[in-house]
DNA sequence: TTTCGGATATACCAGCCTGTATATTTTTTG
DNA sequence: CAAAAAATATACAGGCTGGTATATCCGAAA
């Protein structure tokens, strides 16, 4: 990829976490990353396809850094699925959090008929579907049910430590999925 | 309050929902409202001002509507926390639900400095206040730590419910609340 | 050195945005 | 009925929006 096409989809990606996807105009984002609006129309046919792209860059970040994340100490199952909020909290935690781009984008394309909301609810579905395949090997009977279960207060933390900083909402998310998980896994 | 700004308040605040905030223009407003952008700045100094009185009134219809639904029955407050799921299940399920007002507009306002995106911030410790309340009548030791739990859940769901509608969110969180208040009553 | 393609600067378009000025009509009130 | 108040229609201002046309520049390949 062009340097210069990844360096928009980095400043894009960024103002619209900061400022708001509808609030930032291209002008905007041509300025910031040093470039025209030529050049952006260019590599991005239009303001719609730009935010898509942010949204699938963002996603596939988030997923493959929690991955990694995962893989690195192979050990049971069943502790993987308690090491994932670890790694969550790490991941809000981190001075460059600034709320999950699916979840603040689909809030602000409402429509269904919208491709942006489209893609977000895809992604969030995704997120669940590989909660889901953790707690398959971790040996869960429900692994759908604790998956939908285990979105719910990862998404909501997500979205309490963007509402406020320091909320400590994933600490208590994590109680919350130790109890759970156990539940399920005895079940 | 004047029928007029009444109507204003409540096409606004569907539109708002339905199409987002910023992508609603207050020409859409006064025309949908039947109405001219000399009466809406009559009684809205700015779109700003409107905007936080949309955001009050939802908060303030869903918080009464609520309690009311609470306090109908006044069982034991144990019974009331769980039926808490139940009146917050039947809010989602209607119709007329399309998210929770001050979820989205966080989303859509992410900058700390914003007035809305204050406002969003202290509805939403507002509710988790509400919650707190609740679990401390049912004799909940951490009702703060239940409380935030919960609302992770609930918050989690209605986004959930928001992004795809029928994801049956609500309805595991129901089930995860059950399990978290148990344990939290046996602390 | 010439040619040629990608990046650039600049200017522009039409439409929408919030907000206002003015003047007219309707409604309420004394 | 008259005076005051509220709501209206219309038009406009200035700025920002996404998107484009044109022409220039610059570096690499021939």
């Amino acid at each position: 990829m062009s340097p210069l096409k990844h360096k928009i989809l980095q400043v894009a990606s960024d103002l619209f976490q900061t400022r708001g996807i509808n609030a930032t105009g291209v002008d905007t984002i041509v300025a910031v990353a040093g470039t025209t609006k030529m050049t952006l129309y260019k590599h991005f046919t239009s303001k719609e396809l730009l935010i898509l792209e942010v949204l699938k860059k963002c996603h596939q970040d988030f997923q493959s850094w929690l991955n990694d994340r995962l893989s690195r100490h192979d050990r049971k199952p069943a502790e993987k699925l308690q090491k994932l909020f670890d790694a969550i909290e790490e991941w809000i935690n981190s001075p460059a959090y600034q709320g999950m781009a699916f979840l603040k984008a689909s809030a602000e394309f409402p429509e269904e008929s919208s491709a942006i909301h489209r893609l977000s609810a895809e992604q969030s579905e995704a997120f669940r579907d590989y909660l889901a395949a953790l707690a398959r090997e971790a040996g869960v009977k429900d692994h759908k049910g604790l998956a939908l279960q285990l979105s719910l207060l990862i998404e909501g933390a997500m979205h309490a430590e963007h509402i406020r900083r320091g909320s400590g909402g994933i600490r208590h998310a994590k109680k919350a999925a130790r109890i759970l998980i156990d539940n399920a896994l005895k079940a």
